[in-house]
RNA sequence: CCAGAUUAUCGGUCGAUCGCAUGCUCUAAUAAGAGUAUGAGGAAAGUCCGGGCAGCAAAGGGAAGGGCAGUCGCUAACGGCGACCGGGCGUGAGCCUAGGGAAAGUGCCACAGAGACAAUACCGCCUGGAUCAACCCAGGUAAGGGUGAAAAGAGCGGGGUAAGAGCCCGCAGUAUUCCGCAGUGAUACGGAAUUGGAGGUAAACCCUGCCUGCUGCAAGGAGAUGGAUUCUCAAGGCCUAAAGCCUUAAGCGUCCCGCUCGUAAGGAUUCAUCAUUUAAUCCGCUUGAUCUUGAAGGCAACUUCAAGGCUAGAUAGAUGAUCGACUAGAACAGAACCCGGCUUACGGAUAAUCUGGCUUU
RNA sequence: GCGGAUGUGGCGGAAUGGUAGACGCGCUAGCUUCAGGAGCUAGUGGGCUUUAUGCUCGUGGAGGUUCAAGUCCUCUCAUCCGCA
């Protein structure tokens, strides 16, 4: 799990990230990244409809593995960028941790952040 | 040993590394760091019922609407639970059961059938016209056949008749009432009297009895002080007058009433000063019809008493990730104001009590 | 979290407790045309086969009430909508 300050709060601030963000898409996942000249740290929501999986038992778990992945590459990350992942398919919540974070870890290579 | 029935408990554990939230303490000084403690469920789920709590001026009575339905109990309450009664299923342990009222009234009963409920004679049987027979016509007949889910709807034997029929009788049986006895009671057992009567449907309207206001934590609340305007401010008494107190009336009480009861001080708008800046933040928020253990009462649901405990409180949402071992890439599944139930999902493990069958002693 | 609605052929959408599938779109065949479209006529309605006046399944699913359920009752599943 994150820590306070890299996580989103209220909802006024995700819109503003949703409105001045630019869009990089892969298979399962997407990612919406904004640099927030207004912050010091980059912040992290995890975006999981309920028509991907009914379980709110697996979209926790897609949102815990995603966090891990980032919060043990957080030195690697330049830059106060607000990010967004949007999570299309519950294959997410059984890939083994080595291929989720191939899959983020070339996001934000695509992005430009790492 | 095999096959079952019921109930209860558990529902991953251990180790390593890296993390998260809250409380407390210290450093520190408004932003962090360190230490320490705690951190999802039996269903947290579905949202199907019931309550607490909050707001609507929320006391009372009534109407409409809605709900419930064997009896007795339990409970804060319930459509829940327990025990018992009746009915059904099973060899049995046990399981299932919306189980008031159809002579209060209304509606409906398709198709088929002669006739579908104060309705009916199609075939058959019998009598007559009418006579040897057939056909036909009129009448009698609900025993037999046919139609249908259902046909005057409960059988057997005898009498009776033109033919028949509870038309009459006996037995069996049904229903109702009364008595005795057991029980708080539903009811059970025994006895007596009456009963020959036109169905089903109330998860159709309805009747009877009982219960019930609406909205939901996205409820609801959140600065202080002073001033002005306006709405409702009636009558009488105490008093010189004001203030204050008392009595009565009107008004209001979100469907109706205003007999009872409540209601007198508040509401709305606006100005000034400081405070605040917006889907944020704080309160509501977790000590409660609470949990554990023991004792007592009760068949039980449950209740009472004593001692001890504090056991999630997040807010884009904490309780996790990776690796290894166990014996197997553990099932269903994530608190969101809080409780009591119901229902549904669930790989497996354990325990207790009981039933049937087989074998051995 | 709280509240509410819907579910019927391939699609849309009717049906008072009484033969399920009206009607429209579609699909198939025929007529028309040089050809296609439009139009007109007839048929088909899920599955199976013997191609029929056949058998069987069927109103999201499972039970119940009833002689009889798309309709009434209970539970359940899926989809959709509203509330700061």
């Amino acid at each position: 799990m994150l820590a306070r300050n890299n996580r989103f709060h209220g909802y006024s601030s995700l819109n503003w990230a949703y409105r001045h963000g630019e869009t990089i898409r892969d298979h399962k996942l997407s990612l919406k990244y904004a640099n927030n000249q207004r912050r010091h740290t980059y912040r992290v929501a995890v975006v999981i409809s309920r028509k991907v999986n009914k379980s709110a038992v697996v979209r926790n778990r897609i949102r815990r593995r995603i966090y891990e992945v980032l919060r043990s590459n957080s030195d690697a990350i330049k830059g106060n960028y607000d990010l967004i992942f949007s999570v299309y398919g519950d294959e997410l919540a059984d890939i083994s941790s080595k291929e989720l974070e191939v899959m983020v870890k070339g996001l934000l290579k695509r992005a430009n952040i790492i």
